[in-house]
DNA sequence: GGATGGCACTCTGACCACCCGAGTGCTAAT
DNA sequence: ATTAGCACTCGGGTGGTCAGAGTGCCATCC
């Protein structure tokens, strides 16, 4: 009994089962696909497939239809990419282009992700903590409240208010915001401290109370994670796919709304060589996502990265497909959010 | 045949249906609401309803159901306002009240919308154009571009660059930041362009080149309705309603998609004197809102109307009991805007 | 003239029995 | 190791029947 016999059954299995959403058999198989051998021979390949824990069959004299660590072998060592044409590729690189600000550039990549791979799209905003920032403005708007306006190389605009104490002379906030800037542009967050520090020293010790207060709430607004933001497209797409999820796309649909879900899942994803993560069905935590997977990629700005982009949708996917769309995707949002 | 008992018996049939999903035949009409007639007097009044169009059966042999028509009568004519208890009131406002910026009050009005009516709420974004300016600001980016930031007064912020001639002098962007403040702080887009225009003749010729694309940037910003944003909770609400498709909820989702869609149904809805407005059914443009029903009202900032909330959900909804939720938002969220 | 009781008619949906086809596992033969 | 053959299982489609809910209409009553 070959063991590279078995695995081909196991990547015919998924490849029709995806595409027929039909629990497939061991006639149909040898049918379809050019396996020189007979009906009976796959029987046995399968049994031994089903021992593995690859495949399952819904209910006796039914087909078999792989299980999700079946999906995890066949991504990890049976597809093999599927590379977009170069008029796809242009299509998406002139359709990314276009956006004239970095929420449209969001907007149109997860837009197009959704398209592409027919199924629920999410891109996290570049995130604060690990952007390199171009500017910093602090703007008066009382005697003892200021606005403080971050802006990131990736062309995120953050907003603050903070109060301070009455009477701040105009000319050392004129200052700070000279010295704050000349230290802070180009950095990201992680090599922010010691000069932060510095500039703090530079002013006399009656001003550093309200120097240093600017300052904290500057690293605070940089740390916060919970302005982390998603925007997501295609959850129609579900509804498509419904009948793919036991009974509602409804769990689905609630773990979709909680953004911290969301957040989390495409925080802990590991990447592989390739950069692209996968998790299926049940390797999610959350348990609204047992019957779904998420292909997922990070990408960048100023040569970090800055966040992910994901493509989330049954475990039935076109996982070759997804994972093509979502690389391709990242990669050119990178480069947008490059030049 | 009185005129008043077959409004009655449109009303207990609306009733009914809303609360069972089943159509309601005469005989269990009698027995659960107190029409002291008999059946067959009902079956009258019926074939009087459906001849008015104001009430249809899926079938021959099957019970009546009501019509958008039917629908739109029983909320005109015959529901009765559902006020919320004191409890949920209270609870209400101090939900809203814990909101820390402008995106926190409007996320949790949606989530909170979405939570009372058991079904999506969408949460218009307070309208630049028709919002209260609170302070603008001009940040230089580089030697030939300006960031500009506008902050309203409902804690909207605001952002847009803009290229001018390089060179300017610091001092002029001063004083141009000065005097457009002062003029227009604390007004609307509409009462802006005298002002505006006396902004610019205060220059001298030389400069008023800079200072008049710096003005029409700002104006074009406020003007610009694509900025218009939308956030929307309680989606999943709609798979558990999804029984009250005719097929799939896939149209619903889409249209919801479409930000676009839900904006132009927003503003175009009509109030009526009680401040709420009802498109049920048919009577909305969009084809895949054919089967759902919206309730909107409008929201203010600082005394006027500024964007508007609603609920949305299958035409076979309790408009009461939205109607109310609805209002009590919309009414607690202005409040908090205005304090 | 509106309300009612009676009656014949219709349609849906549930239940049931049945059978066909696809698929399996096992065993014996190659 | 592969294969052919065979007995077995199960789901799903088909068709028939039946009860129930509901209707429309007509004659009758107040």
């Amino acid at each position: 009994m070959s063991e590279d016999r078995r695995l081909e059954v196991l990547r015919a299995i998924v490849d029709d089962y995806v595409r027929t959403r039909e629990p497939v058999g061991s006639r149909t198989l040898v049918e379809r696909h050019r396996l020189n051998v007979s009906p009976a021979t796959i029987r046995n390949d399968m049994a031994a497939l089903e021992d593995a824990g690859l495949i399952a069959q819904p209910h006796t004299s039914a087909g078999r239809v792989p299980t999700d660590k079946g999906y995890r072998l066949f991504v990890d060592r049976l597809s093999q990419v599927k590379p977009l044409s170069p008029a796809e590729q242009r299509a998406i690189h002139a359709f990314l282009e276009d956006a004239v600000d970095l929420d449209d550039v969001v907007d149109r990549s997860v837009r197009l992700l959704a398209q592409l791979t027919h199924q629920v799209a999410v891109v996290q905003y570049p995130s604060l903590r690990r952007s390199a920032l171009r500017h910093l403005e602090l703007v008066p708007m009382a005697t003892d409240r200021l606005l403080m306006v971050i802006i990131t190389e990736a062309g995120r605009v953050e907003q603050r208010a903070l109060d301070v104490p009455e009477g701040v002379p105009e000319h050392t906030l004129g200052e700070l915001r000279a010295r704050l800037n000349a230290s802070v542009a180009g950095r990201r967050l992680a090599d922010l401290t010691e000069p932060l520090d510095q500039v703090v020293q530079a002013f006399p010790v009656a001003e550093q109370e309200f120097v240093r207060r600017v300052v904290r709430v500057l690293e605070e607004t940089l740390a916060e994670t919970t302005e982390e933001r998603i925007v997501m497209a295609g959850t129609a797409n579900l509804a498509r796919s419904g009948l793919d999820f036991a009974h509602t796309i409804r769990p689905v649909l609630e773990a979709l709304e909680e953004q911290v879900v969301l957040l989390n899942l495409l925080s802990e994803m590991a990447e592989d060589a390739a950069g692209v993560a996968v998790r299926i069905g049940h390797e999610n935590e959350h348990a609204g996502l047992a019957e779904t997977s998420i292909v997922a990629a990070s990408y960048a700005s100023g040569g970090q990265p800055v966040a992910r982009i994901g493509s989330l949708g049954p475990t039935r996917m076109d996982y070759a497909g997804t994972i093509s769309s979502v690389r391709a995707v990242a990669r050119y949002l990178s480069r947008i959010l490059a030049g």
